[in-house]
DNA sequence: TCGTTTACAATACGTTCGTATTGTAAACAT
DNA sequence: ATGTTTACAATACGAACGTATTGTAAACGA
């Protein structure tokens, strides 16, 4: 009834939605129709705010990748020393919800169909390892091979987070595998 | 238009074709219609082989397993010594073509969708965390955390495998960070 | 030799997809 | 006051989906 809404937050507001259907049952199954009834809101409106269906998996996709992001911000307590903000981004990741582990792997897998996703990916991917890198030269001085490391325990957390997801792994076990590489990098990885 | 036909071949070679399309376009791009031209048969025959489109899934998401497994398998020459055997093997998963990764991403998002995958993968994970695992202890003796260290260099591996894919680093990039990490595990991880 | 089985193609069917079009009522600009 | 936007719903539409049904010719068992 009313007139003036925000237009990016209703954007978002769907795009969340995508992502909840997404996880809950493939991305396959991620079609206006379903997105619309999962919003709560009709087919029509969906059309309103996304010129086309990719235009709404490229915004989730961008959605689940803030969101990854944000979730590590918030895991790092900005006075805390290098080798303790490292360890946290890392559990940040490994504690990662299934929703965002599974749609991250859907998307990546469409990385291959949709030029715009690969971009999306590989400098998500690389600002990741960089911003990692950093902590790690920080934590730990600049004798070590800061990039390699970082690919190291980024992969390692990503593993552990999929193990987790699969139920293969307790968080507990998780934790404990990757303090093991931790203390390697650096000595007192102690919480 | 003759008659016996191997049918387990037959099943393949049309899984085969699913797995093609969904590396090349994605996994919502794989249908009955599609999956038929690609393996240039007609649509009826691929429902003559699988009794739904699911069962297609299946197989093509079985068959990648396997696919990896056999590159694991051709890559270790069974004479080394277990340090040798441990590399070759993870420098197998580094190796994997666009199309396994890709492919395993894809099914490994529909886990959630589906119970059967989520079997197969979560089944598939540790048995390789497993083998891996015997593999390290061969190599190190029993003193370390054999599956530990065996998430950590799957992880790593896997990491690497996607980054390679991504277009990030460069195979002898992940070669050498690869041997970083395994240099840690065993001395002399020269090849 | 004849009926059954099998490999394969063709097509029909109802559903659902993505998109286009149209309608309506509320807010704004003038 | 009025005409243009804007938020939203409804529906129409052709294409493509998964599946069911039917047809045909070749190989087999009897």
């Amino acid at each position: 009834m009313p007139k003036r809404v925000d237009h990016d937050a209703r954007r978002g507001e769907i795009a969340r939605a995508a992502l909840r259907l997404c996880v809950r049952e493939g991305l396959a199954s991620v079609t206006i129709g379903r997105v619309a009834a999962e919003a709560s809101i009709s087919k029509g409106l969906v059309q309103h705010y996304f010129p086309t269906k990719e235009a709404l998996l490229q915004l989730a996709a961008t959605m689940q990748r803030r969101d990854i992001e944000s979730a590590v911000a918030a895991a790092v307590h900005l006075d805390e020393p290098p080798r303790t903000a490292l360890r946290q981004v890392l559990l940040a990741l490994v504690n990662l919800g299934t929703e965002q582990i599974l749609a991250g792997h859907a998307f990546l897998a469409s990385t291959a169909a949709n030029p715009q996703l690969h971009r999306l990916y590989r400098e998500g991917s690389s600002a990741a390892t960089a911003a990692v890198a950093r902590l790690v030269t920080e934590a730990c001085g600049s004798a070590v091979a800061a990039e390699a490391e970082a690919r190291i325990l980024l992969g390692v957390a990503g593993a552990l987070a999929d193990a987790r997801m699969l139920g293969e792994i307790s968080h507990s076990a998780a934790v404990e595998i990757l303090d093991l590489q931790l203390s390697r990098l650096i000595a007192d990885s102690a919480s």
